[in-house]
RNA sequence: GCGGACGUGGUGGAAUUGGUAGACACGCCAGACUUAGGAUCUGGUGCCGCAAGGUGUGGAGGUUCAAGUCCUCUCGUCCGCACCA
């Protein structure tokens, strides 16, 4: 008989269908496992990225269930974005046919990898009746002061013609098309992260060795709390004067609030509003001007690549513990988007001041014990009045305790973290449930009128957002007036669907019709016990769906404060070297592997070629050895006797051969354990499988041959699920698909070979009873090396039993 | 510049607590079977050497009876952050 994938796989696909073999049971009383791979946005045709995110995904689920376990394992579609309106544009396609048709074809490209998922939870977030639910959570978190909106500088892009969040500018360019990032003062809708900012830093510790470090490291990097003082900075009576009164001071930000009496000068950004009104009284000479306007409009990443540069302002402000005059300047090194866009400038202690002030020959005045300046460590502090002779930390509460006391300022923490804004200008979105009555100003959308959802007579050309140009959508009428209003034309990032479809899934699909979360199905299911996903989404879509799940939990509608408990981060599959892209032509297409040598092979591959959190590097003939064992194993189970229990064996009676294929069978299972539960390295347990078949080879013992496919067929199942359920059907009745456990005996040897060392270089190999003593043990070891010992005298002996001598000689 | 990860044969990778480095696989070499083979099977394969033996985990030191693993320095690759006061 001929191992023809094509054949088992249909076979096995349509029991698997018919019987719907993978749904989740209702009931909440059995132990769960959530396994979740990322959900996949609908481009058009699967890649190798989502073979090897969906097959670890689909292995561990399918161990579990092999368990007995509840196992919920779904997916769905991301189905929102920019990517359907270009192919609008470009073959004119309305976008919601573009993207279910590609839906469509992708769930049978998946199909046909034999995953196991929950079919009747699969759903695509364009879906309306997600669009209603997640409108309502919006309304709701409007209400609770979570969303608001309002008019600032955002990151445009000009490619995609709408705004960017933060987290979606990668140096200064779009992350989705790479064309530059230009700031633009517009209106929009901003969620307040903000305001979870702590807690998102402290619950990172909860993620501790079940997320990967570096994806804790770049969220904390990414929040970026700081603690400090913030103060005003009086200005000046003759200052005041200058600008008319119209600014009594300016406040600054430091996290250095020890290093106070070292200040020599304040900086102002050039967008800071006294620097504005200077420009704008004419105060500063017209060159000057001319210049900081141009540094003003320059954008961050821009400014950052060019020297340090100022010009001083003509003002001064006061010192708010020395009472000393220091010179105002503005400089293109301070942040307008950050703190207050001003800050003290301590040269002596800050690398930055330092070259500003070495440059445009300010004072430097060293207020901190130490090394060469500029000194950025913390220390002793002199020069500093009452405060002279305290450490730095001390210094700090004292100086900010003093402050307080004087009403001159606070202890405050920033954040580099900025709020969410969730505003897209496109149309291929989910609107903002939101109306503008000439009257009542903004005004949520009714909730038994939600969804909002989109036109279908829409034009997309790419420029402008359609909705917008629309001619009758906007037109509505106040929900609280009944005047006539205009509708928000803004649709929502696509990201704030990723940030809760978690939850989707958790509850059951018939109390989702009505309800939406069910806060008991989210109780058993959530969190999510094991994520999949790659590292670019690190941030983004990790942090925003950590924040939504808190704010869903503060809004009532579940009490889990963390949506995924244990997180993997695959690595990127590559070929050449280099990410598969279309453009490089590298691509390996999933669906001509499958047609080749099937989907078993495909994922054994996957799962074979590298741990899965390391980059995977193609190699076709290598997908050929997976196929060859793939066929070995065929070939082998086709010559074992089909049997109904696993056969009992006396282990004392067998030959050395087959006592080696024992144990190395049940080295597999027990490997098999680890992996599945704990390591994930399915490499290693492939290798082991294979070093199983391999031993099973060298004999020819029929009961070891059946014990030994009715463990391997049991640990590859998760792996290769077709060949295993048809081999493990016609040999087993598939009785094998339970728990199986080691069988001691095959682990106790008649001998123990160890190795034997003479000044640490290995010299040869010994055999040895397993209860031997340690005299027993040297007097072999030595009887094995008399070359090595020859003329010499033993000066240690060291023996680890089971592993190795070592005789130090001299 | 700062922070992190990594560096093992021709290749992908094993080595979980310091204890026989290179499991497993790819490739390659030789042979068997065959009309043929890019099928299958057998054997070999870190490097140098006919061998004995030597040598070997990016490099240099160190700790230890023993180091891929621990420590110090250094080189390289990749990733993240990048004037955040």
């Amino acid at each position: 008989m001929k191992y023809i994938p094509s054949d088992i796989e249909a076979k096995w696909q349509k029991y698997w269908d018919e019987q719907k073999s993978f749904e989740p049971e209702s009931g909440h009383e059995k132990p769960k496992k959530y396994i979740l791979s990322m959900f996949p946005y609908p481009s058009g045709r699967i890649h190798m990225g989502h073979v090897r995110n969906y097959a670890i995904g689909d292995a561990l689920a399918r161990y579990w269930r092999k368990r007995g376990v509840n196992v919920l394992h779904p997916i769905g579609w991301d189905s929102f974005g920019m990517p359907a309106e270009n192919a609008a544009i470009k073959h004119k396609l309305h976008p919601k046919k573009w993207t279910y048709d590609n839906i469509a074809y992708m769930r049978k490209e998946l199909s046909a990898l034999g995953l196991s998922f929950s079919r009747s939870r699969e759903f695509a977030t364009s879906d309306p009746l997600y669009t209603r639910w997640e409108q309502k959570f919006l309304i709701e978190l409007y209400e609770k002061g979570l969303l608001y909106r309002e008019s600032t500088k955002v990151n445009w892009c000009e490619s995609c013609h709408t705004v960017l969040a933060n987290e979606q500018v990668e140096e200064g360019r779009c992350w989705r098309c790479d064309s530059e990032v230009i700031q633009k003062e517009m209106p929009g809708y901003y969620l307040d992260i903000l305001s979870y900012a702590d807690e998102l830093l402290e619950d990172l510790k909860k993620l501790e060795g079940k997320w990967p470090q570096q994806v804790l490291t770049m969220q904390s990097n990414w929040i970026g709390r700081s603690q400090g003082l913030a103060f005003t900075f009086e200005l000046s009576e003759a200052s005041r004067a200058k600008l008319g009164g119209a600014f009594e001071g300016f406040e600054v930000f430091t996290t250095r609030p020890d290093t106070i009496f070292g200040v020599t000068y304040a900086a102002l950004a050039p967008e800071h509003p006294i620097v504005k009104a200077l420009i704008e009284k004419g105060a500063l000479d017209e060159e000057t001007a001319k210049r900081i306007t141009a540094i003003a409009n320059m954008s961050e990443v821009e400014r950052a690549k060019q020297e340090k540069e100022g010009y001083p302002l003509g003002i001064e402000a006061i010192h708010p513990l020395t009472g000393q005059k220091v010179p105002v300047w503005t400089a293109n090194f301070v942040l307008a988007s950050y703190g207050s866009g001003a800050v003290m400038a301590v040269p002596a202690h800050d690398e930055r001041d330092y070259e500003f002030a070495t440059k445009y020959d300010l004072p430097i005045k060293r207020v901190i014990e130490g090394g060469d300046l500029p000194y950025t460590e913390p220390g002793v502090l002199v020069d500093s009045g009452e405060f002279s002779g305290m450490k730095s930390e001390e210094a700090k509460a004292a100086i900010i305790q003093k402050m307080e006391a004087l009403g001159k300022g606070e202890g405050r923490v920033n954040y580099r973290l900025r709020n969410w804004g969730i505003s897209r200008q496109r149309y291929w979105g989910a609107p903002i449930p939101f109306i503008h009555c000439p009257e009542c100003g903004l005004v949520p959308e009714k909730e038994e009128n939600l969804p909002v959802t989109l036109p279908e007579d829409v034009e997309i050309t790419g420029e402008g957002n359609p909705l917008e140009s629309h001619p009758t959508w906007k037109e509505t009428v106040c929900p609280k007036c009944g005047a006539k209003a205009k509708r928000e034309t803004d649709t929502m990032d696509t990201f704030v669907q990723s940030s809760w479809y978690q939850f989707r899934y958790a509850t059951d699909p018939v109390k989702w019709e009505r309800t939406g979360i069910d806060k008991e199905d989210a109780r058993y299911w959530m969190p999510v016990d094991q994520y999949i996903g790659g590292i670019e989404h690190a941030i983004l879509h990790l942090l925003y769906a950590r924040f939504f799940t808190k704010a869903l939990r503060d809004l009532g509608y579940h009490d889990i404060d963390e949506p995924f408990a244990r997180l993997l981060t695959q690595g990127m599959v590559l070929k050449d070297g280099a990410k598969m892209s279309k453009s490089k032509g590298n691509v390996v297409d999933p669906d001509a592997l499958v047609a080749k040598y099937g989907a078993d092979t495909a994922r054994l591959f996957i799962l074979f070629a590298a741990p899965p959190t390391q980059e995977l590097e193609w190699n076709d003939s290598a997908v050929e050895g997976a196929h060859r064992f793939l066929r070995k194993l065929y070939d082998r189970a086709v010559k074992t006797t089909p049997c109904e229990a696993l056969p009992t064996i006396d282990h004392g009676a067998l030959e050395k051969n087959e006592k080696e294929a024992r144990k190395k069978v049940y080295e597999a299972l027990k490997k098999g354990e680890e992996v599945y539960t704990e390591r994930f390295t399915f490499n290693t347990l492939i290798a082991a499988c294979m070093e199983a078949l391999n031993a099973l080879d060298k004999q020819k013992n029929e009961a070891v041959w059946q014990e030994g496919m009715w463990v391997l067929l049991n640990l590859l199942e998760p792996i290769v699920p077709h060949i295993a359920w048809e081999l493990s059907d016609r040999l087993f009745g598939r009785e094998n698909f339970g728990i199986i456990e080691p069988k001691e005996e095959v682990f106790v040897a008649d001998t123990i070979g160890m190795g034997v060392s003479v000044n640490g270089k290995p010299r040869a190999q010994i055999e040895v009873a397993p209860g031997a003593s340690k005299e027993e043990i040297l007097k072999i070891a030595k009887a094995a090396v008399p070359k090595w010992l020859e003329g010499k005298t033993v000066i240690k002996e060291i023996v680890v039993p089971g592993k190795l001598v070592n005789l130090v000689v001299k």
